[in-house]
DNA sequence: AGCTGGCTATGTCAAGCGTCATAGTCTAGC
DNA sequence: GCTAGACTATGACGCTTGACATAGCCAGCT
């Protein structure tokens, strides 16, 4: 039903971006490094590069949330924080630390497409929409983690904060460790935030 | 000395590159932003654009920790986290949370610059040498988060992995609310960081 | 057999990019 | 006054990009 050509672009426009960023990623290397026709993005992606980017970001949001809904759930919230940062060690140290997160780039750039803004104008609806689901999948991540504090006796509040505190220092320690080629950060980062979860559930 | 046209054109392409990312940022760009002749840029920046990133970084760099050095230093380590963030927040709010953080763009794009990379082999040792900037900046606020930290009486390891917290979660932070387009992720933030460093703090 | 519709192949288009070369302007020092 | 050298203006070159158009392929159905 849904191509497999179509996720196979979907797929490596997630890796390429989370490797290149947005605005680097274009659409001609995607079906380059994809090995799939290039004649068939305008036949699956209408919207264009757009779109691309669109459905590459839900896909990467998706990869992570699945296994991490998975994992919190049936071991709690500091099991699942250690696998969220396994996570993203995994994906920097398989790829010498030139991958990072798609959403991240989503989040630090901003997509400018020449053809489209041909007045001077850059399409901020464009741009608007695209924040609005790195948003989201920000939001998907942290309401895992916020939903598994509450379960274990945190008040909403102070979930809400240290959800938000677990997301925004990974994302944050995945840049750094990507600039220092040293997954060193994670590790410092990740022994930090389980002294900070534990100490805030309920003895 | 250092012509004032150089100036303002390195704090230009920091300030695009914040909003913009890294390979969105064009010289072109740079000049109509800044009021800067193009002609210019030949002259100050003879080896092109790769210089005039790597300017742009460490000036980024040193806007930064020049006031939070000095005010580490002078109220302690809680009044340089509480600085370091209340900066981010004013520049995210200033530019209605267009504009991030210049050194978080380089550690998360890579820059491709397809005039001289003719072969299809992406200068990896121009790419690596930005990298090696960015992590010089992240290392310097490190420092002197650790620094503070330290003078107050934290154990060196410790003193570290919190130096290495506060940046990288400020940092992705900033990203996230960029993506939010609100201040209220740095809020969570500030509040779980100051618990944290007061507890980690000798009594 | 014939058609039809999903998919692929390939080329063209306008525009932007970084770089380079050439020529012009301005100013400080003699 | 003049000249040397720092700076600026402008255009050309070769390239890539996203979008689009045209044509071809090849199942599955009638």
């Amino acid at each position: 039903m849904t191509s497999d050509t179509r996720a196979k672009m979907v797929a490596g426009a997630a890796d390429l971006m989370s490797r290149r960023g947005v605005n680097a990623t274009s659409m001609r290397e995607v079906v380059r490094h994809t090995g799939t026709p290039r004649g068939s993005i305008g036949h699956h992606f209408p919207r264009g590069k757009q779109q691309l980017i669109e459905d590459a970001l839900v896909f990467a949001g998706k990869q992570v949330s699945g296994p991490l809904e998975h994992l919190v759930q049936s071991r709690g919230a500091i099991a699942g924080l250690r696998a969220f940062i396994a996570l993203w060690r995994q994906t920097l140290e398989k790829s010498k630390f030139q991958a990072g997160c798609p959403v991240l780039a989503v989040a630090v750039e901003q997509y400018v497409n020449d053809a489209t803004e041909k007045d001077g104008a850059p399409d901020e609806a464009a741009q608007r929409h695209l924040l609005d689901l790195a948003d989201g999948v920000f939001a998907d991540w942290q309401r895992i983690m916020f939903t598994a504090l509450r379960r274990e006796g945190v008040a909403p509040a102070r979930a809400r904060r240290l959800a938000a505190l677990v997301i925004a220092s990974t994302e944050g320690t995945v840049a750094m460790c990507r600039a220092a080629r040293s997954a060193q950060p994670l590790d410092d980062v990740r022994q930090e935030l389980e002294l900070v979860l534990s100490s805030a559930l309920p003895k």
